[in-house]
DNA sequence: GCCGAGGTTTACGTTAACGTAAAGGTCTTG
DNA sequence: CAAGACCTTTACGTTAACGTAAACCTCGGC
C-alpha cells in the first residue's frame, strides 16, 4: 500500500452518506502527522493509551485514536508521565459508569493537574524574563564588540 | 553542626558592613528550601551546573549558587534537560569574553528555548480546556448519581 | 569519649521512554 | 516475479536523572 490516505473502504456507490467522519489512519500517517516514530506509537499502546482496530494484522486508527494520540503528546510536552495521562485518559473512559468514589478521585487528580498548569504559567513567566535578560545582556556584549575579535 | 543558618563566620564586632549578602549555605539547607535531595544537588555539580566553594570536604554554597539552583530547577519543571540549562548557564558565565560567534550561537539558543516557551503556553492554555471539559463532565455524573451506587 | 546529625566519596541499581535490529508477512507496481 | 514500501512481533540496548547503600570523616554537646 504504497502510501494513499487511507479511507476505510473503497466505498461503493451504494454507501450513503458516509458515517460521519469515516476517516482512519495507518500507523505510518499518524506517525509522520505527528513527527514521532511508529515505535513510540506502538509504545503508547503497549502502555493502554491507544487501543486501534486490527485488519487482519495490521493497526487501523480512527479519529478518536488520533485525538488521543494528539493529547497524550501534548501532555507529554508539559512534563506528564505516560501513567499519568494513562490515568486520567482510563478515568475518562471509565466515566459513564463510574462510582462517586472514582469521579471524586478523578476530580481530585485534574485539580491537582490544574494546580501544576499554574505552577508552569508561573515558571514560564518567569523563564521568559530570564531569557529576556540574557538575551539583553548578550546583545549589549556584542554591540560592544567593535572590532576586536 | 546541628543546623544553624550557617552565616559564613561568626563575624567579629570590627567586620564593619557586612559585604554585601554574605549568607552560605549547606548543601543540607539548600535541599530542604528546594525540596530535593542532597544528591539531587551533588548531582547537578557533577553535571557542572553547580561549582560551590569548599571548606576542606564541606561545599559552601553562596547566592549565586542558590539562584542557580533555583533557575535549574525552574528550568527542570519545564521539561528542559540538564544538557539544555547547562549550556545556556555556561554561555551565560563565558559571556563578558565571549566571542561573536558564541553569542550570536547564545542568541540562538534563546530564541529557540523562546519558542518553546509560546508552545507551552499554548499547550497549557488547551490543556486547561480540555481539564474544564473533563472536570465539568464528571461533575454532571457525580450529580445524576442520585441514590444509585 | 562517644553519640548523633550532619557532611563526604564511590559505585552499583533503577525507571521511563523509547531506539535499534532481526526476521518475517502483504501488497502493488514495473 | 522481484523489488519496494509498508506493516508485524520479539527482544535486547540505551540514556537521563537520579536512588540507594556502604564506609568513612568531623564536629558540638553531654
Amino acid at each position: 500500500m504504497t502510501q494513499s490516505p487511507s479511507t476505510s473502504a473503497p466505498a461503493t456507490a451504494q454507501d450513503g452518506p458516509l458515517p460521519r467522519q469515516r476517516r482512519t489512519y495507518s500507523i505510518g500517517e499518524l506517525a509522520k502527522m505527528f513527527e514521532v516514530t511508529t515505535r513510540t506509537i506502538r509504545f503508547y499502546e503497549q502502555e493502554g493509551l491507544l487501543a486501534p482496530e486490527r485488519r487482519g494484522q495490521t493497526r487501523i486508527y480512527d479519529e478518536k485514536d488520533r485525538v488521543r494520540l494528539k493529547l497524550t503528546l501534548r501532555g507529554k510536552r508539559l512534563g506528564f508521565s505516560l501513567a499519568e495521562i494513562r490515568e486520567v485518559v482510563m478515568m475518562y473512559d471509565a466515566m459513564p459508569d463510574g462510582n462517586r468514589r472514582q469521579l471524586r478521585r478523578l476530580i481530585e487528580i485534574l485539580t491537582d493537574k490544574r494546580r501544576n498548569m499554574e505552577r508552569q504559567l508561573e515558571d514560564i513567566r518567569l523563564m521568559q524574563l530570564e531569557l529576556d535578560d540574557v538575551e539583553r545582556r548578550a546583545r549589549e556584549v556584542l554591540a560592544s564588540l567593535g572590532d576586536s575579535d
